[in-house]
DNA sequence: TACATGTCCTAACAGTTGTTAGTTTTGTTT
DNA sequence: AAACAAAACTAACAACTGTTAGGACATGTA
């Protein structure tokens, strides 16, 4: 049947999506080359394709791997009956280790999603307005329960997303601050400005 | 001597560089030809050579434009007597309507920095990296001066600089919420979690 | 052993990239 | 009108893009 993959559990479709990332990341989708790509893996560009069928395929991979995992983990915490500033938190902690563990995917899926092709680009964006949608109605809960003071939960939602991934500059940079006093903080700012 | 210009009191460099940012933005630079440019300037590609030097000149106009609008602005507010939280709510509003007002450039000088030719990437992330140092420094201060919450510095720094480069999200989105409302909430948002 | 399959290779394609050379047009100044 | 310089044009370059075709080899199955 399949051949025995080269390195533990990943096939090497999941080798190439990974060293992909990577360079995706350091210089962006359009700059990263299939030869570039190809050589990373140690194999000529033209056998990558016995992998993957295009170089936009592997960008597909990331950007819904990453949707799904933020999608999927909101839809337990909206199953949970905690506070609402509870939820919140659980929210931000999720996207803050994901931002930490999972950086490579994370980033292009923050910042290269703009490249995928129709119709993954429309589909992508509607899960990323839905999910944020979503962020804003949990807000809006908790501001209706009197739990958080009075904010516009679009602009809420916005400064909380776009404050966790500006964590990209902290993986780029020399890291004087360690991960958890990175997290402790961070969410102690974002939940702190939220409170009544 | 020189050909009176085309439009108003702009150079045709400089229309060629704004022409340009609005590519870059929407496409990203490397994926924004020179033809590209020259179409919308309305001139073939090689016309372009009689203005600029290279593709990369462009991109560095850019970035060093805005570096140096955020550098002389905090210069003024460091001069500036006020409270320290006066201080950083008038330099968060400085960002958030650099955002509002010159989103292209600003945009760019975020995002696309990184296709910065030496010399000039180093010398831009050191610019960057000392102009988030000096806001650290005034955090600092209001710490020290009892005015703000015990935080990390640069974890507060990035935190406020990247929620508001997420504004443009809202730029590209059908902006349901006004320009007002956002800089109002956002302010509130960013100031209330630094606030003792 | 023979067959089938999976994976690699080389070579090539058609298109695009930033940029240069050389020439012609354009508008202004003498 | 003649001269000059700025700025446009056409044509071309070498390098690079994602991708396909066709063949070589090696492995796993019958």
């Amino acid at each position: 049947m399949a051949r025995i993959q080269s390195k533990k559990n990943s096939t090497k479709k999941e080798i190439i999506i990974e060293k992909a990332a990577k360079l995706f990341r350091e210089k962006g989708f359009g700059a990263a080359s299939m030869r570039d790509i190809a050589e990373t893996v140690g194999v000529e560009a033209a056998s990558l394709y016995n992998h993957i069928q295009s170089k936009s395929e592997i960008l597909q991979a990331i950007c819904f791997k990453i949707a799904n995992e933020f999608i999927s983990h909101l839809e337990d915490v909206e199953r949970n009956t905690e506070s609402i500033l509870k939820k919140m938190e659980t929210i931000i902690r999720f996207h803050i280790r994901m931002m930490l563990e999972q950086y490579e995917y994370v980033y292009i899926s923050d910042h290269e999603w703009r490249h995928l092709p129709e119709p993954y680009l429309s589909n992508f964006l509607n899960q990323r307005r839905s999910y944020r949608k979503r962020l804003g109605d949990i807000i809006d809960q908790g501001i209706t329960k009197n739990e958080m003071k009075e904010i516009e939960p679009y602009v809420a939602v916005l400064t909380i997303l776009s404050a966790i991934s500006g964590i990209e500059s902290w993986q780029r940079s020399r890291k004087s601050t360690s991960a958890e006093t990175l997290e402790a903080n961070m969410v102690k700012y974002l939940i702190e400005g939220l409170k009544k």
